[in-house]
DNA sequence: AACAAGAAAGATAATAATTATTGATTTCTT
DNA sequence: AAGAAATCAATAATTATTATCTTTCTTGTT
């Protein structure tokens, strides 16, 4: 049985995840983490990303412009993805949808584990930014 | 002024993408087409695909595994996506998001153009297939 | 029917994001 | 403190997609 050691590097990297609203992609957390982890790699990055994807620890929300964007909020919810700059919002509102669903029947699914809702659109900064 | 002219494996994609329900990758588009025009190369595909995802005669409608998926089929509708074996299946159930996402109000934005709601779950024949 | 201009094609090279590998270092267990 | 296990950084490798470049089609016009 192998347990999952300490990590600093992971902890930064969760911890910074937590702390932001930005759904940051990997090259995004790399960038933010250099400068008080000078030894920091990309590869540290994207692998331990995975590991707390996997772990369930973190969410891949939406892949914006080819790069995959990341959230530590794991409460149920949405997201609003701006077509202009790519800025990842959150949206609270998905229990309507949950319920749906819940009572969805689709021919050929056996069932159904989650879903993803992405919004699309201008965020404010863009549209007053013409 | 630039038209674009007729160009008959551009049709062939189309008329592949319409006809199935597969939703299917750049490469599986290729290979189903490589047969019966053997000179077909796989970045003629991508370039078809782009143009055509550009003047709205088709959608990309999810990423699975990192490929891409199409779907000529242009009525709103909503995807589900098997996590075993990736297939993607059409969902006809999408009026009442389409209703909750028309009066939504999300605090940083300025206006919903669209929304993508995918599914996530076992198809019927992975579930049998264990 | 031939022609010329622009669009599309195939082939190949180039990008870019992500993943795998490896040998050195850190953390954990005892 | 020592051995075992996990992590790390650096680097190489993968993989999907895009760009480039030369040739071949399409199409409107003589």
């Amino acid at each position: 049985m192998r347990t999952q050691n300490y990590s600093r590097k992971r902890q930064a990297i969760y911890e910074l995840l937590l702390s932001t609203k930005e759904h940051p992609s990997a090259e995004w957390i790399y960038n933010s983490l250099k400068s008080e982890y000078p030894d920091l790699s990309l590869g540290t990055v994207y692998r331990n990303l995975k590991l707390l994807e996997e772990n369930g620890t973190v969410k891949s929300v939406a892949v914006v412009d080819g790069r995959e964007r990341y959230d530590a909020l794991m409460s149920p919810h949405s997201h609003f993805v701006c077509s202009k700059c790519g800025r990842v919002i959150d949206v609270f509102f998905q229990n309507e949808i949950s319920n749906i669903a819940d009572n969805l029947r689709i021919d050929g699914v056996k069932e159904i584990n989650s879903f993803s809702l992405i919004y699309y659109g201008i965020c404010d900064k863009c549209f007053f930014n013409t």
